[in-house]
DNA sequence: GTTCTTCTTCTTGTATACAAGAAGTTTGAC
DNA sequence: GTCAAACTTCTTGTATACAAGAAGAAGAAC
């Protein structure tokens, strides 16, 4: 990635999606943004273009750039997808993981743990990403860890949303431990369950979600 | 859509990709293809990058956009996926699908015997297509959906490939009836195995598929 | 003869200019 | 007073011009 300019407007503009910096609906004019970063309009069209695709804005033909931030339903229906989709990287994951990959995985484990105890919640985000690409990669299906990590990246900003849950980050913890143990012992199923169990919304999480998303449109509308 | 260049000028190279019409890691040239068109480089580089965002090709910074033709090891992986994505489907489809969607899909299953009687492969194809796409949507996530009709978008040309093989297409119409039964009768289980088997690659299909692409291999080298 | 360096050429990335369509406003008719 | 039509303005889509980096060729040094 050299240092092209249409990239790192496409990154400050998807910062600024993610931060909730725009309202849902909320147009995005091209000229103001332009000059906002001081670029022509050329590079970003193309960083509009790449965040349509992943589905931050859309692009309506000869109208503009609308935000389309997720509702509450396509969030739930994305944290069931992506559940599904980490049960099946820990599924494959089980029967071919190796020595050194687990080892790996012990590792960000450890770390977490470290992190949640110097109450450091930013390295916990980071340890905790590792440890779910490390299983996308163990899965031995490249094709399967890009769709992942691609899902796992678009819904970043929620995910976070939800681990401010007070109890929700040592539970998460458990959680962790409980796949590392189905990996260690090559339990597919019990693998894919446990996966499915902790990326899935379900029970106190959808009121948690559930929660936080209603103070968000509050904020939003308000 | 309106009548945007870039759109078509999209479509045109998307099908001469699909079609293979360029080599495994040929570069594309811009103002060649440019002037092939009668456009300007601008819709022919926005066009590009929504290629690169579906995976077609990949752009290299200052180097251009090379064709990324799959593998066939990431072949069997994407269909692995597909495999599994279309099994969820089946699974929540069994689940919340309407007796209009029932009908909507039977309409598919019958007119897709009617093409094979009558030899018209392309309406096999695209009724075949109908049925897919009926079922994601009956799984009622319409986030599921969308993801399911876009990797099944990316594998049509494998797909036609595979239902080259004499014999597939009495075969996966029978497959069709069996995931029709069990949508019925609101089978999940049954309704997500019967689609990971109709859709997955494997035992004699994994065969047919090599065959096919070291076929395709060799006249692309030749 | 080979290799390294420099220069040229070519290609991509960005800016700007131009064209065409959409939205909003004003004016006229009823 | 209201509705419709035409006009103006604004925004997107496309073309072209310009800049900067990459690849390749030519020449010099060893």
């Amino acid at each position: 990635m050299g240092t092209r300019i249409a990239d790192s407007v496409r990154e400050r503009i998807e910062q600024m999606i993610v931060t909730g910096e725009f309202a849902d609906g909320e147009r995005l004019d091209e000229v103001k943004l332009a000059e906002q970063f001081g670029v022509s309009r050329t590079p970003l069209r193309e960083a509009f273009q790449a965040l349509a695709a992943s589905g931050l804005l859309t692009l309506e033909a000869r109208r503009g750039a609308f935000i389309r931030h997720p509702g509450f339903v396509e969030l739930v229906e994305m944290f069931e997808v992506m559940a599904e989709i980490e049960a099946m990287c820990g599924f494959r994951a089980a029967r071919h993981i190796t020595s050194q990959q687990i080892a790996d995985i012990n590792l960000t484990i450890e770390a977490c743990e470290r992190a949640i105890q110097q109450g450091d919640s930013d390295e916990y985000y980071r340890e905790n990403e590792k440890f779910h690409h490390l299983i996308y990669e163990a899965s031995s299906n490249r094709f399967l860890a890009r769709e992942a990590a691609r899902l796992h990246k678009r819904l970043k900003p929620y995910r976070r949303m939800q681990l401010r849950v007070t109890g929700r980050m040592p539970q998460s913890m458990k959680e962790h431990r409980a796949i590392f143990a189905a990996l260690q012992r090559s339990d597919s199923k019990a693998t894919a369950t446990a996966l499915r169990l902790h990326v899935a919304i379900q029970g106190e999480k959808f009121n948690d979600l559930m929660a936080n998303f209603q103070q968000l449109a509050a904020v939003r509308t308000g």
